[in-house]
DNA sequence: CGGGATCCCATAGGATACTG
DNA sequence: CAGTATCCTATGGGATCCCG
């Protein structure tokens, strides 16, 4: 079976356009996976409209679309509940909170660093209006 | 000056779709920038044709787009020697080899759990054609 | 409440050809 | 060699409305 092949065997290539590695990669490096991540490793289970208001300016459709792709790629569990109205719970799996740390990483980063990339790209944009 | 207050004072929101450092995560999950960031810290200085090489699949234009707003976010340094043929080389400033290690780790993380997230998918697939 | 259905758009990204 | 210049498309993402 191919799947265990892989898992024994292959070795990931990022560098490889053709390596799975690299869908992995798209998926989290879209605008919203690491955010939900976050707040979900901050508190679970979450209901839809709490991560909505949480991630802050996100359309239903594409929170949807967002958790559909995290559900399928086994990083997040969601529960229904059978009661009137509706309730859907969102829980990371141990797969999903393994993604926390790197991607708190990459926030703390943002968050240490924003003020120097500002300047930065302000002094880079007056030199290039300069000459 | 207002950058400086931002340096001093400001409190950075991820959460907040109108905090700078939601821009700064949207550079990062591009495509390519983690990429970039990886060859560079594996090896600097770098050649455009090399970098184009090592990062597999990528159209020139894209490479300078790239590029370019790494400058311009001061992640990157440019050089560009006078001779014929031309050569430019590539490096990591500081800052960009700040991001070293959090990149690093979000790789680390797709390599190492690419086979999970395929099986998962596999199962997702199968589970919905089922029903 | 938690979305599905629709419609729409910007733009990141790609292919190819050309040039200082 | 290191890009520009064009042209093109795929799609991530947004706005709105509706439904069980």
């Amino acid at each position: 079976m191919v799947i265990n092949q892989l898992t024994a065997a292959y070795e990931p290539d990022l560098y490889n356009p053709d390596c799975p590695t690299r869908v992995v990669l798209d998926r989290i490096g879209d605008r919203w996976t690491a955010l939900v991540v976050l707040l979900l490793a901050e508190r679970s289970p979450r209901r839809f409209t709490e991560l909505r208001q949480g991630v802050g300016g996100i359309a239903p459709k594409v929170l949807t679309q967002t958790l559909r792709a995290m559900e399928r790629d086994g990083l997040v569990k969601r529960t229904v509940y059978a009661e009137v109205p509706p309730r859907v719970e969102y829980e990371l799996t141990p797969l999903g909170d393994s993604l926390r740390r790197p991607i708190a990483a990459i926030g703390r980063w943002a968050e240490r660093h924003v003020a120097e990339v500002l300047e930065a790209r302000k002094r880079f944009d007056e030199a290039q209006s300069g000459d």
